[in-house]
DNA sequence: CGATTCTTTGAAAACAGTCAATCTGTGTGG
DNA sequence: CCACACAGATTGACTGTTTTCAAAGAATCG
């Protein structure tokens, strides 16, 4: 998969050798729009990164609402950390927006490369600081911020992702009703 | 201090001399109340444990709306893990709401730490997940439910600390304005 | 194209924020 | 001991925002 090795390549720390390596113990996986990767009660088995197309992991509360808690595109990494880590059962679901493709690697064999390529293991740390602070900023945001200004914040994020990404959706990952985020989007781009 | 060496005993991990190395290392501190151990602009120089009293950290809008990210109280620790990793200008003030002793590390030190004692490096991984995990569990009930549930869920998670922080500041924890957060509990204890 | 999904709109009701005033408890200094 | 200041908590009236419900319009998938 081009697009994976290009994406560990971008770290310059890792040999050829090593990249195929780590890309020789992943699964490829491709999935139709509306497929899911893993629903609640499963135990997330697997780190998954996405070669093409967009994920979104959610949660579904007893009353039918569903909450976002990330997109995942391109380039990018979907996982449930908690149910990963611990192997217990996850509250959430992860499914596929459009049609998409993914590598996989389970626990057991990301665990194996770290030990094998060190830096590796510092690439996925450094990961997971960036994923720490992105929650942190979004903690804040969340708590301080109006309904608009989240919604301006997130296009500043994720300005390849907001016109890709069904505004309902976009809504669930916010924390406001689809037709608040319609009538923000409605006055930000004066009436259009 | 007593409080850390009975904590890092909690983990079973490490032996007696581990933990007076790792003691040995830190540099204590008494505060004041209201005196700031870290304010927006410093870098966050050092890694800091709890033993007595209780800290906040949070962010103060151009408005003058603060936001409060995190308490830490006895066995607790705080950080702004950004600025602290990245060598970086913070964002956030960290406070002593009472009268506090605190444990210092400088990064320089950890790293030592971590060199010399790789099982108390595993412990602070282990705590990192923990903080992510709480992170994503703190996001989720921001956008998925009401003032009241998230007050809830406040009084569930940190059971010791609603009764020692003044209401106005769990509101700036929890994104409501303190009047809000008063009549919620108005509500909630029945009239009183 | 037909069915589904997504978006928008309007009106009413629920909710939360703001402002201003009051009340409570604590600690200080006279 | 009292008076006072201060920080925190509460309350009421008002305003503004967001949700909800219902319906209809637009876009997209197969």
């Amino acid at each position: 998969m081009e697009t994976f090795e290009d994406y560990l390549r971008s770290f310059t720390q890792l040999t050829e050798l090593e990249i195929k390596q780590i890309q020789g113990c992943s699964l490829p996986v491709s999935l139709r729009r509306r497929q899911l990767l893993l629903r609640e009660g499963d135990v997330c088995r697997h780190k998954i990164f996405v070669a093409r197309g967009l994920l979104r992991t959610f949660r579904v509360r007893p009353d039918g609402l569903e909450s976002t808690m990330r997109f995942s595109a391109e380039k990018g990494w979907a996982i449930d950390p908690e149910s990963y880590v611990d192997q217990t059962p996850s509250h959430y679901r992860i499914e596929a927006l459009e049609s998409t493709k993914v590598l996989l690697w389970t626990r057991e064999c990301m665990e194996e490369l770290f030990e094998t390529i060190p830096s590796f293991r510092l690439i996925s740390e450094r990961l997971r600081e960036k994923s720490l602070n992105y929650s942190q900023q979004r903690i804040f945001i969340n708590i301080s911020h109006t309904a608009e200004e989240k919604y301006e914040d997130f296009i500043q994020n994720h300005p390849d992702l907001f016109r890709r990404i069904p505004l309902h959706l976009v809504a669930s990952y916010l924390g406001v009703s689809r037709e608040t985020l319609s009538r923000i989007r409605h006055k930000r781009h004066g009436g259009h």
